[in-house]
DNA sequence: ATCGTTCATCGTAAATATACGATAGATTTA
DNA sequence: TAAATCTATCGTATATTTACGATGAACGAT
């Protein structure tokens, strides 16, 4: 990328390309829906339901997480994630601005 | 990446995945935008403000008119880009969808 | 026909993302 | 304590993305 010019876009901009970066690979859209449909949300769970690797989907996992999308709870030996409802609500509605704004032609 | 498994998902998870990707870049977020507050569409325009390349946002611009965000029409010797309403409510349906879906914890 | 303008594409370099096996750390269970 | 389970992280390979200069193709104007 020789030097990512990211810096030189408003905060708001970065952030919704962040979110929708996070959202930007099936498996992550299939990992929030699994979240949300499963009762448990152990991370074996969610590999036994994926056609990924465990280290694979960790790694989605931290990027879902990364963004604040998600959570994960200690429990035991295991880990609970579940998304966040809060920052999802935020992302919604950034998007929903987005698209309204750019919403003519 | 290995072998990329895509295939692996279903369509729409794939299809709202790659919208999500179009909206990853800051540079594409804000092309969005200033498309819709300028009257004048040309790609020298669109350069002009961002701090990149012409060629660096004629790739952004790519990027966006394959996933159906934006059309470039020919006129002259410029082109003249514009948001695609069609699409854009499409992929603001879906992200809707999602979202409610994906409302709970 | 030639020139200048406009934009896409090519070639290339560097950064990131994706995927996996192997391993390590943490915790429960035996 | 030892064994088993669960998950993150490391190391690594490959693919994709981002960025730019240079070039080429298309068009209007001279």
């Amino acid at each position: 990328m020789a030097s990512s010019k990211k810096e030189e876009f408003t905060q708001e901009d970065n952030w919704l390309a962040d979110v929708a970066k996070a959202l930007s690979h099936p498996a992550r859209i299939r990992i929030l829906k699994i979240l949300t449909e499963m009762d448990s949300c152990m991370v074996g769970s969610i590999v036994d339901k994926l056609p990924l690797a465990q280290a694979t989907v960790s790694q989605h996992l931290k990027e879902l997480k990364r963004v604040g999308l998600i959570d994960g709870d200690i429990v035991g030996p295991k880990i609970c994630y579940c998304v966040n409802n809060k920052n999802l609500a935020k992302a919604k509605t950034a998007l929903d601005k987005l698209f309204s704004k750019i919403g003519c032609c």
